[in-house]
DNA sequence: CATGAATGAGCTTTCATTCAT
DNA sequence: TATGAATGAAAGCTCATTCAT
């Protein structure tokens, strides 16, 4: 099996990611994958040992890339605040721009179609964040309360605004991010 | 002549829920569906046109029950923030306790697994929750911003907490529970 | 199993014949035909032992009603021609008249849709034309060959002018069928 | 790489016929066709798109080798009744020796089993004696009637003669053949 | 006599994967 | 490395027939 970041490689993920954001996961046959792709059936047994383990490497390369974006510019000596607001825009940015990622990531977290595995390999990335809201809490400046509760509050909700963003039903404009960031604030903070 | 029983059918509509969930669409076969149903797999058909029919109409009758729940003891003659906290509370009651329903409808929202058609219909239930919305904006309660923000912040979130309960991350108790609410109503009170 | 001639037995034949003609026997299913029937599919075995019996019957009634008409006002006392040219022009009338009963004739002649031996059965039926045909041979007036070749070439030719009729290729006026007769009699007399 | 074979689409073609011939295109399933090609079912769809596709082209393909046959050492310099005698010896030789492929063509032509799209393909091989029997009309030699009772009158008994034979209640010999001849060209010449 | 429900067997077709080059 | 051909297994669905009333 080869080694990353092959063209092809490349090519075959972005194919399955297109297929199961469009078709879902049941629509989405090796056949058509290697169509899109350009490349043959067989041609994807040299990169990937199986469909499955095909999607759980996408998952985790965009899991990566996402966790990439959501810290940029960002460093833990910030201020609590700020350094949220950062890591909360750069989310929000990601989530709002590259919506096909999202709606892939999204897929993958309300279903079983990615390996237990898989899943706990890509929480690993949330880590700064976790650690800014522990220091937020020390500070007095963040609710007490369980990270499952910070994050169900404040990162999780831009999931459903992208959601409802590609369904075409809603718009978000630079007065409506602000207004999301405030709510998202004001849930958590003390 | 045998009369064709609602159990046969509710049977079948429970059968799918569980193998979806479980396994997700795409390894739900109706062979599958049908034997944990108790029954043939021709006689699916007798009950549903096929597969995408069997699903839509599972994911409505979900949807109703759900949304049936979500307004038990509910009247809008209720004051804003009681009649909003009965609602949410109704509602965290049913994802936390029927995780099952709850799931299979997380599975629903987030792929392309439902018809467009069904998932519209779907929604119209929430009209109530939207117009106690609009009368505490009137009234000064609730922040002036758009109906999916207020959804996004205080009734999404309890899906992600749904779902880390559902995978044995996290036991909510009554305490959590009652910061989950502060939380919701912080992000949207004025 | 019940007696000839009920309402039922007959409509169940005529939607057989229907849908047979326009389908085709592979797309004729038992459920379409007590659809069309107006009848249950389970009354259907209480006239017929199963599908292929059905079809049997069905064909040696209609060869049955063929050959009636085809004799109808002749008598083996006629002179061979006169005797022939009505046997001809009878069998003619059935053809191009009752185009959905040839046309089904034609198909089970023409596939192994039927059983050998109920298309034995209905072979007996043409026996007063074999001795036509044998009295013309022992008065010099017909040629001395094999009644398959006098089959051939007299009666058969008709089935294709049914066929291209009812394709609406053609239409067959009372000039032509005095052109098809002269050539049918051409070919065999003496 | 391997090649696709043509050699596996014959097998495929000629099985297909075997079994229609034998048990009706309604008793011919894929798996059957496949097995006895040698194939597996799967392949079929790799040469085919679907079982009607793969009929209909098993048609043409047969009605083309019958055609190229009719007019095997034909040419439109010779005489009128020298060249439709070859024709017609030509085209009872293929029906009574290539026995198989002349029951298929039967099959096809009295039943809704080929799509009328290639039933309209299969007929433009015609066009030689179309155009012979036009000249002889104009000279004198052949009776002015129209194409479908000439086709009807002197091709079309052949068929009849090779059903018979195939159920072996009949075998042709030469002088049989002769009178068969005898029998075509008296029904049409002038 | 008649029914609609019910079904096991089997249908056509597709799938993830492997073969042979 | 890369391929298109090939496939066994299984998918969704339909069928002729039987069941239970």
């Amino acid at each position: 099996m080869r080694v990353k970041s092959s063209e092809k490689r490349i090519a075959l993920l972005e194919a399955t990611l297109n297929l199961i954001n469009n078709n879902g996961f049941h629509a989405a046959p090796m056949s058509k994958i290697a169509k899109l792709a350009g490349v043959s059936p067989a041609t994807i047994y040299l990169y990937f040992a199986n469909k499955q383990d095909m999607v759980n490497q996408l998952y985790l390369e965009v899991k990566a890339s996402f966790s990439e974006h959501a810290f940029k510019n960002y460093s833990p000596s910030f201020p609590v605040k700020e350094g949220f607001e950062i890591i909360w825009r750069n989310i929000a940015d990601y989530k709002l721009h590259q919506v096909e990622e999202a709606y892939f990531l999204s897929q993958c977290d309300n279903t079983p179609m990615i390996d237990e595995e898989s899943r706990q390999i890509g929480l690993i990335h949330l880590q700064p964040l976790l650690n800014l809201w522990e220091r937020g809490q020390k500070d007095g400046i963040i609710k007490p309360i369980s990270p499952y509760l910070l994050y169900a509050y404040t990162i999780y909700p831009l999931a459903f605004l992208m959601t409802s963003q590609k369904s075409a039903h809603y718009q978000l404009d630079n007065t409506t991010l602000t207004h999301a960031f405030s709510a998202a604030w004001d849930s958590i903070k003390l």
